[in-house]
DNA sequence: GGGTCGCCTTGTCCTGGATCAAGGAATTCC
DNA sequence: GGAATTCCTTGATCCAGGACAAGGCGACCC
């Protein structure tokens, strides 16, 4: 149910307002923004719907206004693996707007979510007469390998402790006030990290044992970050 | 020992072939192959030399012109995971240039090379001016992360030999008369599969014992491939 | 209230494969 | 040529963690 905002029911200073915080668009004039904005397609999801499958043909890019969308890959067993959850004010699918072969993922809404629609052909257009344009998506992609060649670091890692120590000392620099808030549920983190959720319930538990966390829900406090780090560091001097 | 070729002594039409034949460039005006062939240096790499390492500032993107670059990642472990193995007429580092944070991944030649470095800051400014070389260069990487993409199929593949059997299968298609012939050693095949050589070994023995391929030295000659598939099509249903 | 459903946790079992070790084959070096 | 490496293979050991099962704890609905 993509819904094409007529200018007079636009919202203009809330879609601008999204299409100017994200990093692919800062810095690009008003008169840019308010094209973009011209052709933007507004998309509501339900929790579990599919924005889209792999190889289906790239509609355009997309910019998460609101909610959270879990692109992943669904391999030949039939295992799902956690690519990356993108949240507000975060781009993706850009690679797709040049790949003759449509998607190499599937992205699913985690909750409700809105996203921008960015429709391929008038994208491609502006990107041929701004070449600034074409630079910033070249970096936007060249951030999205960075995190893909991130995470093999993590899946080569042997160890879950190792991975999940990794993850925590990651995502804490990251966290309001030393707790963190989970995306989704704990399944999920386990996909993310590439185990079961029984190892997972384990292994946190055995970092709650020592004091060095604690589990409540959907928050991870972290207690002792250095010892963390500690053991993080003693875990991978040990190969 | 990078070697910036003078007018005089440059093959014109080595350079530029290889520039032609270059997915990224093919198309290209012959005057735009001379600019580019203009600002390209030679760069000759014993077996073993780095062309560049994670961290280091992107000197611009790379042409394989002979030889093969393994491009791989060493995670915090000290683990080697290769990434991709670059062969003649294959582009890579392309996402380096619009990265602020430098090359994601090191570089190093497996046999003796030649590459061609397309400088960062003359490539960029041609960029600008040639549009559809922009969205070349998005297709070019969207392939790169489709490569990745799927390389997180293959590693999240519980079993070593469902592994094999997915490598073995892949890489039979492009192989010339049903016989593989091995890149590097079965230790760099082994990391590329993210095991050990001795699993490797045991795991090619025993498809060895039932007849379905034979290994000699660097070459792998597949005897069965429909059942090299159906134990593949077999292991994945077991899931 | 009680029933259903999804999520998390804990217990037990068992196997794939990492690791160590050692011997053979193939390369490279002098 | 032989020595020195590096690579490959095979054997033996051992443990992380996947699979299954069962029980607890919410949340939601009627």
């Amino acid at each position: 149910m993509p819904t094409r905002p007529r200018p007079a029911d636009l919202k203009l200073t809330g879609l601008t307002g999204t299409l100017r915080c994200c990093q692919l668009f800062t810095g690009l004039s008003a008169e840019d923004l308010g094209i973009i904005a011209g052709f933007t397609i507004v998309q509501k999801l339900a929790k579990d719907d599919y924005l889209f499958r792999e190889g289906e043909q790239s509609r355009g890019l997309y910019l998460v206004q609101s909610g959270a969308i879990n692109v992943h890959r669904v391999n030949v067993a039939g295992k799902e693996q956690v690519i990356h959850i993108f949240r507000a004010g975060e781009s993706f699918a850009e690679a797709a707007l040049a790949s003759p072969t449509g998607y190499p993922a599937d992205a699913r809404a985690v909750e409700p979510s809105t996203v921008l629609v960015i429709p391929k052909a008038p994208i491609l257009e502006l990107i041929g007469r701004r070449p600034d344009l074409a630079l910033r998506m070249l970096g936007s992609m060249s951030s999205h390998l960075r995190v893909l060649v991130g995470m093999l670091d993590d899946l080569t890692l042997k160890d879950v402790e190792t991975r999940m120590l990794n993850w925590l000392v990651k995502h804490s620099r990251a966290a309001r006030g030393g707790s963190i808030h989970l995306p989704g549920t704990k399944r999920v983190l386990a996909a993310e990290l590439g185990t079961s959720s029984e190892t997972l319930s384990r292994t946190l538990g055995r970092l709650r044992d020592r004091k060095l966390i604690s589990v409540s829900g959907k928050v991870i406090a972290i207690h002792d970050l250095p010892a963390l780090q500690a053991m993080l560091r003693r875990n991978l001097g040990e190969t």
